[in-house]
This record gives structure tokens, sequence and C-alpha cells, in this order.
DNA sequence: AATTATGGCAACCGCCCTTTG
DNA sequence: ACAAAGGGCGGTTGCCATAAT
């Protein structure tokens, strides 16, 4: 394919205009979600069909929460986070109503500098050593803020792993339940899209879903 | 009141995977 | 088997609002 990105027709950028998003909420009210490619064109949109995309899955759809993370959300997103890494399109996909960019956006903005308040690194989600020495402990009252109990552990954490691994990671949970006590994740593919219609079943939906492995992950209680 | 710093979020970019012919 | 096209994803950027000075 040609680079991608780049629809040779697409001539607006930046922020959309009520006009272009009722455009939108028309064409797929009127049509489903159909090729992200002709949309704009069937639609009368001067966008490339990514951005439609984007600007429909991230803002427009009719079954998006918006506004304030519930307490149970954070725990969740953080929690799927030590589980998964940065797949945002699968912790968003465990939280209703929630898109991979909003819960993106919010571990960045939000939860990230939480988990380091409380000494915990973000990227690992364990306790930072310098914060285990006993003149500098994490502060036991930040740390149970969101309800979240920490154990540190011991093996470093590999950030990206192949769907092998992921695999493996799955059925070690599996095999072993104490290994996350309290998570009862129901970690199969979750899509809420309720009031779209449906045109064409799209194939990806029903892939497996990669689990990223827990063997190594900070433990909640 | 004006200026600067910071935070939050929408949107874009570019890579990768899957599908199709 | 291969290449092209489409779509999805995570990372990054840029704009705007608010806070701090």
């Amino acid at each position: 394919m040609g680079k991608p990105g780049r629809d040779k027709q697409a001539k607006n950028q930046g922020a959309w205009s009520k006009q272009e998003d009722q455009k939108l909420i028309d064409y797929i009210r009127k049509h489903g979600e159909g090729c992200w490619s002709y949309l704009p064109q069937a639609a009368g949109l001067l966008r490339c069909g990514k951005s439609c995309r984007l600007r429909w899955i991230n803002y427009l759809r009719p079954d998006l929460k918006r506004g304030n993370f519930a307490e149970d959300e954070e725990d969740l997103i953080i929690k799927l986070h030590a589980l998964l890494g940065n797949r945002w399109s699968l912790i968003a996909g465990r939280l209703p109503g929630r898109t991979d960019n909003e819960v993106k956006n919010y571990w960045n903005s939000h939860l990230r500098r939480k988990l380091i308040n409380m000494g915990v690194d973000p990227n690992n989600h364990r306790l930072r050593q310098n914060l285990l020495r006993p003149h500098n402990p994490p502060n036991p009252a930040s740390a149970s803020s969101s309800g979240l109990q920490i154990q540190a552990i011991q093996k470093p954490t590999k950030p990206h792993v192949d769907k092998e691994q992921v695999s493996d990671a799955l059925s070690c949970v599996e095999n072993d339940p104490c290994a996350l006590p309290d998570l009862n994740l129901d970690l199969t593919a979750s899509f809420h899209y309720p009031s779209i219609p449906h045109v064409e079943g799209n194939p990806k939906d029903s892939r497996p879903l990669d689990i990223a492995p827990s063997s190594t992950l900070l433990l909640f209680q």
C-alpha cells in the first residue's frame, strides 16, 4: 500500500467542526461502519478515512460514557495495565463506553502520576527500590487511596511480549489461580457497540485475545 | 492584568497485521 | 506465494484551559 495515513483527497486537518461531525454521524446512522477509506467521499467529508474512523470511535459513538473515570474503573485500568501493558485497546475493551485513546490519555495524565506518588513504577508496577528503603517509605495513606494494596515483586518485567508468551501467560493464570488472587478478570474480547447498526461482520472482532504474561506482575489484592 | 508553566485531551503519525486478489 | 490495500494500534504532538507567578 501507499504511505499509510495519506488520503490524497483529504484536505481538512485539525479540530472537527459540528457540521463535519453531523455528516459523519448521519452517514454512519444510515449506512453503518463500512469501508473507512470510501466513507469520506460518500459522506461528503474532506477528511481521510482514518481520521473519520478515529473521530467516530473516540468521540461520536453513541455508547461512549465520557466524563470522569470512576474509582473502580481506575482500579481496573491499573490492574489491566499491570497484566497487559500498554495495550490500550484491550484494556478499553474491558471498560464499557471507554475508548483506547481515552484510557491511554487518562493513564498518562492521571494514573501514571498516581502510581508514582504511591511509590510504584508505572512501567512495571513494582515498588521503586529507593522507596523501599526505610528512610523513604511509600505513603500508605496515598497507596490505599484507590483501595489498592501493593506487593513488591522481584523479577523484571518485559514491556512487550509476543503472542506465544501471551498465551503462556494466560495458561499460567489458569493453572495457578493464586497468581492473580483477586483480579477475577474474564479476559475474553469484549466490544461494546450496542447501538451501531451492524452492516457486516468484522472478522477481526473474533480474533483470539492475546494476554500479556502475569508471572512477573505486581499483584494486587 | 499580563505572562509563563502545566495539565488534559483531541487528533495525527507511522508502523504492523490481516485481508484480498 | 506474493504484493497491495485497508484497518487497527500505540506513541506523539499541538492546542486550549487553568493555575501559578
